[in-house]
DNA sequence: TCCGATCGCTACGGTAGCGTAGCGAAACGA
DNA sequence: TCGTTTCGCTACGCTACCGTAGCGATCGGA
């Protein structure tokens, strides 16, 4: 076997690219720059990328890692635990200074836009789940579809976080939970008129 | 008086600049490429805009008309008419497509945090204000403080149009409120336990 | 009508980035 | 240890874009 391509290489070129995706948006990553920040030469990084482009998606696909589905035994619970999830791996830290650029790029970019539907549909997969186990334990029900569950219950915490670029507090977090849970509840079929 | 600025170069340089952005992203917006779509000469686009930067600031800035706020005698009639203004004037159309440029760019350039800070802050005056005015009506009650208001409330519908980029169905937009209104009135003080 | 400012055009120098070639040195597998 | 491959470095040609200068033509106000 010869001898196999540096992996230390790869990671700290991704690493430069996400610093400067931070700092100067996707518009900003040129190959010179990350050359010069992550120590790598310019050379050695067209060895292991075709292109700006293939560094900016690969870079943009690795900082959106899939989690365990939490399963605490009851839904508060999980969507306690898994809203803490979705922001360490999506809204806040590297990923969450990446999403923006990922949103942004989606609209023109289909390779971006196809990264962002997996991680949409891996984060509703997980919260149906959850919301699959409550219905199990008589915890929950709905008529609602999953887009319209989906978007009660993450979207005014994406939103808020996203959009309104203010942190997520525990607190915030819980009102929203219980606003959705209550409104779905409300409006289930077998609940009070 | 001297011979004013021609309005008609203004017009058509922001129409290119906004074209552009939408088919290649803030970074595409060239000056050269702005002119060539326009038809303004080069030189004109500088007589009009310092530099690069404010051109797109003032483009960015013209696609966000604010609106009166609607008045239909109704929380859920106002509500529906605003969120069909959100959708016209933030979510969909040109400053649909400007919009997640603008989240992009806000995180590092302040003067665009400015512009989606002023977007925001009008948008949620305008749902105050419908609030209130159903609250005078003994229509609406709630505690929860306004930050959580506007997130419970117009947190699924921005998601749903902006990161998932589905369009927003009356059907949607509906059970978004409903949900909603049903989950706050669960939580208001003197509701039932 | 006339003056002045603006317009469009062409051309320019300078900078920044792309992606590649060619080299010696270092590193890894056998 | 030996051989192969990758690595870092320098240098290169090319393109795109920036922002400005200088020109004659046009337009609008007084």
């Amino acid at each position: 076997m010869p001898r196999p391509r540096s992996d230390i290489a790869r990671r700290k070129v991704i690493a430069a690219v996400t610093d400067i995706m931070v700092e100067r948006g996707a518009g900003g990553v040129t190959i010179d720059a990350v050359a010069a920040r992550s120590g790598v030469a310019k050379t050695t990084i067209y060895r292991h990328w075709p292109d700006r482009a293939a560094l900016v998606l690969d870079t943009a696909r690795s900082h959106f890692a899939d989690f365990d589905s939490p399963d605490t035994g009851s839904l508060r619970g999980d969507l306690r635990t898994y809203f803490g999830l979705v922001d360490d791996h999506t809204l806040s830290g590297e990923a969450g200074n990446v999403m923006p650029m990922v949103l942004e790029a989606s609209n023109r970019d289909p390779e971006m836009a196809g990264i962002l539907d997996a991680i949409s549909t891996e984060r509703a997969r997980d919260l149906e789940a959850i919301l699959d186990r409550a219905r199990e334990r008589g915890e929950f029900a709905s008529e609602l579809d999953s887009d319209q569950l989906l978007g009660v219950i993450v979207g005014p915490v994406v939103f808020h976080k996203l959009v309104r670029r203010r942190p997520l507090s525990p607190s915030y977090v819980e009102a929203c939970i219980e606003v959705a849970l209550a409104g779905i509840a409300a409006l289930a079929p077998d609940s009070p008129a």
